[in-house]
DNA sequence: GCGCCGACATAACCTGAGTTAACGTGAACC
DNA sequence: GGTTCACGTTAACTCAGGTTATGTCGGCGC
């Protein structure tokens, strides 16, 4: 409970040092952290929206589903992200969440932001970025999702998760990360059949570029991977971020 | 020149009522109104990103172009949208934006977007409502993009485009609207080839759900398009938005 | 040990959309 | 009134990925 560790100082202050107003602001607007379970739903499509969450543990992903029961994977949110900025200007869910491991949340309260608005423009600037970075993360999946190959997908979306653990959790030494997707959910993602998910990683693995081992992958080459996936950081260059040092 | 007839103003004025101060705060960050012709390129990918932009005449897109030839068209914007807010937190752009025909558009510079935030909770709000807006059309079209089949992809669009034009510019009695862009954009919207996208018209036409003339589209029955296409217009139910009327 | 279950793998077959290329058509210009 | 050019149409063929079905493996309860 202490402001020190909240979750949400922790990741803002991944933006931009904060001041003490700064961070007693947002400690206050925090709720007491929540445990959550994997499969747990922390909403669903047409729930009134009145809450973002931050993730403070755990892995979460946003869908749609579809009137034919097929089911789009939007966003997977790693320990970190703020979920929920996407229906700031709707007063209905949109698209559904649900935690893919054991975790904890943080609530934070909708109707409260403009307090923040009105209170600190650093902390408006640094939501103001992180819904800039998130549009940017959902452009880039769509050009994923329309334009590339099976092939290019998977690997530019295990090349996408690389980077963003590697931001958020550190570079592991045998270039491998965990991945804690079924191949069903990697489809959603995708929009690829699960079976052709399969096919694709057999394919990748024979080329040499990946190896599986359960949900740990080791990338012996990810330049090369990369490459295969046409694979681009740029757009990870995340929120570089230099306005408006001078107010508090 | 005059604040009352600028185009910022109004687009604003769209979602909140302005006090006299913000309105002259607008006017005081807008530099004068910029015609440019069609095909008139506002940025493309890796310029410096210094600035929004306004859009109030004529029609735009956003697209980015991929390593293997292809482009890929993220949104179209039509009068009194907002071009760039994806790109606050980077320092690059990562798409490029051309005018579909001529216009007017409003430069709006990148920097002084703080002293908005300092300055006005209610332009803040609008502001964040606008990204917020943009990125649930993202979110549609990329649903649209990797789930359906080419004849939803383009009833569905068809259908977005009739409710966005009749929210901007009202609604023709004859169930009409003007599409003025080629087939060739259409693919590169719907990612599907120019080719088949002159098949799949002439299907729906052909099941008499739209008739063609040039640019003109007459839609017999928007509810059965609509139908063929999945389109619910939950997602368009543009940033009802009623926070914080006390602060000026 | 045995049976069950969920996640993944592999193979055979099918289909929607891409590709290529030839052909129309209308506007603009001379 | 013919030429050009950009844009759209149509048809034949190909192919990436979907579908269906069957098989394998590891974990778990008993």
């Amino acid at each position: 409970m202490s402001n020190q560790d909240s979750c949400i100082v922790k990741h803002f202050r991944h933006y931009h040092p904060l001041s003490d107003g700064d961070r007693q602001l947002l400690g206050a607007l925090e709720k007491s952290p929540l445990k959550v379970k994997a499969g747990d739903s922390l909403w669903e499509e047409r729930d009134p929206a009145q809450d973002f969450f931050t993730l403070s543990q755990g892995w979460a992903f946003s869908y749609r589903q579809l009137e034919d029961g097929s089911r789009q994977i939007l966003e997977v949110y790693l320990p970190g992200d703020v979920i929920g900025l996407r229906e700031y200007a709707f007063h209905q869910r949109l698209t559904g969440v649900q935690m893919i491991e054991d975790g904890t949340i943080c609530r934070f309260p909708h109707a409260r932001l403009t307090d923040i608005f009105q209170q600190s423009t650093t902390l408006t600037s640094i939501l103001f970025a992180m819904a800039s970075r998130q549009q940017v993360l959902l452009t880039e999946r769509l050009v994923n999702l329309s334009r590339r190959s099976a092939r290019q997908k998977l690997a530019h979306f295990i090349m996408e998760m690389y980077e963003r653990l590697a931001k958020t959790a550190g570079r592991q030494e045998d270039h491998s990360l965990r991945l804690p997707l079924s191949q069903e959910m990697l489809a959603d993602v995708l929009g690829l059949s699960p079976v052709h998910v399969s096919r694709t990683f057999s394919a990748l693995d024979e080329e040499g570029l990946l190896h599986r081992n359960r949900h740990r992958l080791l990338l012996p080459d990810p330049a090369a991977l990369a490459d295969a996936g046409q694979f681009d950081e740029r757009y990870l260059a995340d929120s570089v971020f230099a306005a408006n040092d001078a107010v508090g």
